[in-house]
DNA sequence: TTGAAAGCGCTAACAG
DNA sequence: CTGTTAGCGCTTTCAA
């Protein structure tokens, strides 16, 4: 911590120093009205020799934005999280980026009243949650855009996955290598968060099913709570059927790695005996090379940001929904039959 | 966007409305100071009513506090960044976290004199990252106290993880199995952050060896870049010497990753003719049995938020310097050799 | 194109 | 225990 005993130089150090008022010197910061050169220079010539930086607080005071957006999301989504923020950041440059931890629905509730209440920011992100009924009502007199991540919602714009037609697509993998007895893991239906994740990845499996003609047998479907240890039990359990599936979707990586080590311990090879297909393309589902679907999270941060940056712009919500679609990414563990 | 016609409930409106004066609100508002029991029921009462919510960029004004924490890291650190900005998040509560990015020296320059500038900040954290000396002179006439997280610096508060013991341990480990011939693929050793870890743990394979007798051989120390593709070269490298090692030491799990797919392509067993040895306990590595060494990282981050508060409140640094073990997870690609 | 001056909403002496 | 009253540092009409 340094001596702070020399104060903060201040605009009005800038505006003696360049012999103008502080307007001009605002005006000169800001860039939006016309000062002449000359003035100019000797402003910004000041600003060097005091080294002068502005106060955001008090410019916040005074114009009521504070260059700062929100983002509101739960460490759960891990590596997805990482990925999102670090393209949001990297876009939105102009402003800072407040991170607001959201692990549980009552985080998530404080931090809606908060930031609501406080209405500072000129921005705001939800990440892969959903805005509830109780929260979206604080928003309603919020000044500044909200923009969904992977969610959606009818009043805010957003930017989010088809899970529905990536599960579909990754079962029409396996129905195209031949496949008929298809097995599914998916996650918990229901969740803290009202997330539809584990319903629209079911919801894809059975459309497949179904549009290949399949029937879909109750018996296949194992719901799980999206853990790896979960998915080891529900596969072997599936292994030891009287007709076991040939292939296991799991609808998530490491849910994933649950059904290889299932199958490892019953001496199942995959993908001989036995296909696997994962669901979120994570790091580690390369080096295990496991057929899985990955999401263009890049692409749809990007997109968000953009949108948001539109907004804040027009001083309005464009009500924009954007649906991205994921892809397939076949690997190793996903054969036809024997 | 809400249609904010309304203007904000300030604490006028509530100092009206309880029948006292600003000062007062202020004073039930931030609880530091005497209030009757009877006024602030009122108070209270009217806040209620009104829905009120103190700006914090005014309070930030006045009080020359921002109740904003920075933390500067850079993107590629990964989950480690995750796990650190989890635990920091949730132990300061009372903050607002903004997160800036540094990938590159470049940026990392550009939020240091935008943050030394600026002076708003309550708090801020490096991590990963060690602070440069012509950083550290832009900090000298900053207002808040300044901690770094896995790296070290003699002016500021950190902590940090040992990782010449780790490295030490690791390598020991791979002794005590019997190896003789212990290889490294370390990472590189110039980077344009000036980081230490590749040397670091480069130094703790020395020490290991020396430590047991054994010689350093040359011809056994590969400097990679961290990456798997790097280290799976080397590894084939490494194996197809006259006298192939026993045991590769790669001091990153992501290159244990290439060092296992090395010796796969060439039929290579691990264990049982080679042992394979990594370094941070990434996610993957579990799932795929690989031995390593874990950093204390929930226990770093938690320590750095205690002490940043600890140094808030004190309104000076405590210039601690606290460094963490890190401890090895034996799995399973090592294994006495034959 | 520039200056004057009134805020923005809250805090913190200082008095009482 | 509470009120008065300066600010905090910047922006923004309104005039000139």
């Amino acid at each position: 911590m340094g001596e702070s005993n020399k104060k903060k130089t201040t605009i009005y150090d800038v505006a003696k120093r360049s012999g103008v008022t502080t307007a001009t010197v605002s005006r000169v910061i800001n860039g939006k009205y016309i000062v002449a050169a000359a003035t100019r220079e000797k402003v910004m010539k000041a600003i060097e020799e005091l080294n002068y930086y502005p106060s955001p607080i008090a410019a916040g005071l005074s114009n009521r934005k504070s260059k700062q957006i929100g983002i509101v999301a739960p460490f759960f989504f891990g590596p997805f999280l990482l990925r999102i923020l670090e393209t949001l950041v990297s876009e939105l440059k102009e402003y800072e980026i407040i991170f607001y931890d959201s692990g549980d629905p009552d985080k998530k509730r404080q931090t809606c009243i908060k930031v609501s209440g406080e209405n500072k920011l000129d921005g705001l992100f939800f990440v892969g949650l959903p805005v509830l009924v109780e929260e979206e009502v604080k928003f309603r007199n919020v000044k500044f855009p909200i923009i969904l991540l992977d969610n959606k919602h009818n009043n805010f714009s957003s930017i989010s996955i088809d899970n529905i037609m990536g599960s579909f697509q990754a079962v029409n993998h396996l129905v195209d290598l031949g496949h008929e007895r298809i097995a599914i893991i998916t996650g918990a239906s229901e969740d803290p968060f009202h997330l539809t994740v584990a319903k629209d990845r079911l919801k894809g499996y059975r459309m497949a099913l179904t549009a290949s003609g399949l029937t879909v047998h109750d018996e296949y479907i194992m719901i799980n709570d999206w853990s790896r240890e979960g998915a080891y039990k529900q596969a072997r359990k599936l292994l030891s059927l009287k007709h076991p599936p040939t292939a296991i979707f799991a609808v998530s990586d490491r849910q994933a790695v649950g059904v290889l080590e299932a199958a490892r311990s019953m001496g199942v090879r995959v993908p001989e005996d036995l296909s696997v297909l994962g669901f979120d393309d994570m790091e580690f589902s390369e080096y295990m090379g496991i057929t899985t679907v990955a999401q263009p999270l890049h692409i749809l941060a990007q997109l968000g940001a953009n949108l948001m940056l539109e907004e804040i712009g027009l001083g309005s919500s464009k009500k924009e929904n954007i649906v991205l679609q994921p892809g397939l990414k076949v690997r190793h563990t996903t054969a036809s039959p024997r």
